[in-house]
DNA sequence: GTCCAATTTGTACAACTGTACAAATTGGAC
DNA sequence: GTCCAATTTGTACAGTTGTACAAATTGGAC
């Protein structure tokens, strides 16, 4: 017997498909990271497809959770713009740091979660909706509140890219070190965590009925060539 | 000898790598779905890695082609606001809308890059850095001349975020629609630039050293729990 | 028609996949 | 120590993978 292979399967699991994706992993690389043998894997999860519901189960709740009650205590601000920072981080800093101690870390499973999601693995698809969506319908929901007479399809679209800048911030760190000449780290989540919350705080805030303040009049060329 | 069986088998790779990944696709899958045999595609492209750099540089040449050329464009607006806009505009559009025509539509071909970038392919990788990272250094360059005071991180970690919008716009749509209820449509593609676009204007412009005008202090809550 | 190079097919191969299951091992209860 | 259930290992299986290559087919030049 060893100390708690099944926890070792379970975090190689999702090291492993957070950097390769889903079907460029075999079991047996999973065993392998695990000094483990590929029949422990059929044994503990039974299969690959309920290993990886069992990793998502894993970290699903309690990051939801710890969303949950970051987003009541921002809904205690009164003042609107810094209850919208408060909500937009109380949504990103559990996608980064580790939701209960020691399970590897939530940066590692969102990582996961985007490259699955990028994947179209249909296991993962059914997962991420039954157990994402009611969370983001209820951060939609208090940042409508912080932004009154934004339009439906504008709260909706920007999430959709909060979400989507999380995941590629996770993905692809290196391109900001790259294009930055070196000058940013893009593997600092700190800053990462910063950027995007101050980056959609603003793209939510332009949706207010007073949008455009001193701003452009927004009359762009939208005609194709 | 066919109608340009060729063309197929690439078009029909296009497809398949960005609905499903790489490693989740077969020879036999693309050969398949072309009405062609295995064979012919180890005649046409001799592996599978040489397939897929055909494939990127089949797009990846005349796509950026039309992005420096609409940045030409928009370079000559006088007016930092719109001419910030019609940046933004090209560097988007290209990646939604087909750069030569009849070659499959840039939606697909960005959506297969985006899930190629998830799964950290390694082939992938080495092809993207160097053919999209001059481009998105024109554009960073671009973008700082209309955002006077902007720091230069800023202006990197929003264009990583509006690459992650990008992609995951084009990923995961049916969230949009669902998080709506179904009032919103997320395969409108139209749609999906226009608020691309404005979302990101927002964000960019935000760094502007008059940045938070008439707006929030920005001292919201930092500390964890 | 003949000819021939380009293309397409069919098939074979070794390597790897997820899964199943018998055998071996472990470690605590007694 | 014995015993036994829980765990771990080893191995076998059928199916799929990318690749290689001989054979068949194509279609235009002559």
């Amino acid at each position: 017997m060893r100390p708690n292979l099944r926890e070792a399967l379970l975090r190689n699991a999702v090291t492993l498909f957070s950097r390769s994706g889903y079907n460029a992993v075999s079991l047996r690389d999973i065993a392998k990271a695990s000094g483990a043998n590929v029949g422990s894997l059929t044994y503990h999860f039974g299969s690959k497809a309920k290993l990886l519901r069992e990793v998502y189960e894993r970290h699903t709740v309690p990051m939801n959770a710890r969303r949950r009650e970051l987003l009541g205590e921002a809904l205690r601000i009164s003042d609107a713009d810094q209850r919208l920072m408060a909500i937009l981080r109380a949504y990103v800093v559990p996608a980064f740091v580790s939701s209960s101690e020691g399970d590897g870390g939530g940066a590692e499973f969102t990582r996961m979660r985007a490259v699955l999601s990028a994947e179209g693995n249909p296991d993962a698809q059914a997962i991420i909706a039954d157990a994402f969506d009611e969370t983001s319908r209820a951060f939609i929901k208090a940042l409508a509140d912080c932004v009154p007479g934004a339009p439906l399809g504008g709260l909706v679209w920007r999430s959709q890219f909060l979400l989507g800048s999380l995941y590629y911030a996770l993905i692809n760190p290196d391109r900001v070190t790259r294009l930055s000449g070196g000058t940013v780290d893009g593997n600092d989540r700190e800053a990462a965590v910063n950027q995007i919350v101050e980056a959609s705080y603003a793209s939510f805030r332009s949706l207010g009925a007073e949008a455009g303040q001193s701003a452009a009049p927004l009359k762009y060329a939208t005609e194709e060539k």
